[in-house]
Formats: C-alpha cells, structure tokens, sequence
DNA sequence: TAAATAGTTGGTGCCTCACGAACGATCCCT
DNA sequence: AGGGATCGTTCGTGAGGCACCAACTATTTA
C-alpha cells in the first residue's frame, strides 16, 4: 500500500466526472444523431486528432477498449470516410488509422453543433472557465496516453 | 441564435470527459469493489452529500436517470445503511433521501481508497491543477448554487 | 369524490462491452 | 526456410446498464 497522507482535502473527481460525462452524454446522443455519429464515435475522432496515425492496438489501449470492439468502431467511422486505415509501411500488419478531411470537418460540426449542450451541462461555468476545464482534460487526456509506460511506444510513433 | 464566435478553437469538452470518465471508471470498479460500491452508488452519494435532504424524484432529475432505477439504486445503499429514507413530514408521499453518518464515513473512504486511480487517470496534473479541476466539476455538477459554507464538510477524521 | 403525484415492484427489450476462439497476413528470430 | 509471436478481423456469448411500460399503494389537491 501506499503511504497515507494526511490531507485534509479529499477531493476526488471521479464521481464528478462520471456525472457530468453522462449528462453531457444524454444531450450529444440526441445532437449528434443526425450527423450519423454516437459519443463513442466522438472521443475516438477527438482521440485521433489528438494523437493521430497510431495504430489499433495502441488506440485500444488509450482508448481502453477491448481490440476487437475498437474494430466495429473503427468499421463504423471507415464507412463513413471520417477516418482512414492505411498499412503502415514499417510494418505491413498495422493499420495507421488517421482522421481524413472529412472526419475532422465533421469533428468541428459535431462540437459546434453540442454548443448547447455544453450550455446545458457546463451552465454554472462562464467561458473562461470552461476553457480552463478544457485545457485541463485536455492535458489529462493526452498527458496519460503519450507518456504512462514505455510499452506502448514500441515502435517510434509520434511520441 | 448563440453569439458564438466561430474561431479554430473550439473547444468542446464532452469527449474529454467522456474519456477521462470511462478510464476512471474502469479503475473504480475493482477499487470500489471491496467496499461493496460501485461508480454509480459513488455519484448517488456524492451528489447526495452536495444536496442532502431531496426526494427521489429531484434525485432522478439531478442524475438524470429513470425514477425506476433510482429505487434500486437507492435500496442498494439503504440496505448497506448508507443512506436513510424518511417521509417527509410536509407531504408524506414523499421520502426525503439523506446520507447516514455511516454512509458519509463510507463516501470518505471510498474517496482516498481512490486516490491511486486517480493518480493514474490524472497524472499529467499537479495537485493544484486537479484542485481547480474539481472545483470546477463541483461547480458545474452541483449547478450554480455551492452553499456549502454551511455544510458538514466531515472528511477530516476518517482518513 | 376524483384526479394527480411519489414511490414501489415486476417485466421486457435494447445496447454496450468484455471475453474467448479461430483465422489470414506479416514480422522476427534461429 | 520454418516456427512462433503479433496485428487486425470476424463471430459468438454472456453479463450488466438502462429506458420504458404497466399496475399498485399511499397521499395530496382540486
């Protein structure tokens, strides 16, 4: 076990942001339906412009999906062109999966089009605000995939 | 309708949290585990905690889940004594939801059992950076209303 | 008295997701 | 060249979350 700190503050985010993501997700489910996308489809599309032209494992792994759903997810974004799977030349086995044109400009709808969602959820926060939430998991999201072990840069990806 | 400005910048963070959400989750569970809670038990709790003494129906409206499942969810915790149901003596259709002192002790300790997940999911944030991320997910979750001058704020013993 | 409301119970069905198994293609090592 | 490991793919299975419907009790309100 760890050492047990004394700290008077127990703040723990957890509860928090499992609140808050579901009801931001109820909200995106109905907005983004027209677009043809789902909230799934939206973290792995942001994940991907984040970090992109990684390979499926390495996306199961930050995305921290079983591989063979990442498959039908990935399947799903394919068939509407927003992400491409190119082999990669390194390694012949590996799809490099990246956003296409289309899948970043649908990515920008996407997020323009849950303004008011956000409005909804993130109400008591005023834009300076949610900009530093933003930056915030931002930070935490792609801080935690780039740089938690070495095993995931096996290869020389773009980390 | 909105004012939005259309800049390169937009900065939607329901994906974040979605992400960051489900890792954290993910953790949870196993964390929880042994203290008979799950992630969802978490965020009752939490939320109870933040605004005690509500019926179940503004419980269902705050967690935004069908009024059925709160029941369930609700006699998991009251079968624990985590929480207590009482008629409200104003309009006896209803059950004021509050936390016990256990269920309060419990929330405590399920909070530092996951300070490690945490850790894990957030490790890209120093401690004042994850500071000002729950005050602001606290502050968003809880509305625009935190009244919590007054409140028990009890976590200082238990850990 | 009649209608509306809060909570409870039971049941149904859909969707998500983890997990296992099998397969082709490819790399890597000896 | 051969054998084992790895990446991606497909299929199936099962557990669990959750919305929804229907019926019922207790209580308030018009």
């Amino acid at each position: 076990m760890s050492a047990q700190p004394l700290d008077s503050s127990e703040h723990r985010s957890g509860a928090l942001l499992d609140h808050l993501a579901r009801r931001m997700r109820l909200r995106s489910e109905s907005v983004l339906a027209p677009l043809g996308l789902r909230p799934r489809h939206l973290v792995a599309l942001t994940v991907l412009r984040a970090g992109g032209g990684t390979g499926q494992q390495a996306l199961a792994t930050i995305l921290e999906m079983d591989s063979t759903n990442i498959v039908g997810l990935l399947n799903d974004l394919e068939a509407k062109q927003l992400i491409e799977r190119r082999r990669s030349p390194e390694d012949r086995r590996r799809h490099v999966v990246e956003l296409t044109e289309d899948g970043a400009k649908r990515l920008s709808e996407a997020e323009c089009a849950l303004a008011g969602a956000e409005d909804e959820v993130l109400g008591a926060l005023d834009p300076a605000e949610r900009e530093t939430l933003y930056e915030l998991l931002s930070r935490a999201s792609t801080g935690t995939a780039v740089s938690c072990t070495e095993a995931i840069c096996v290869a020389d990806d773009t980390c």
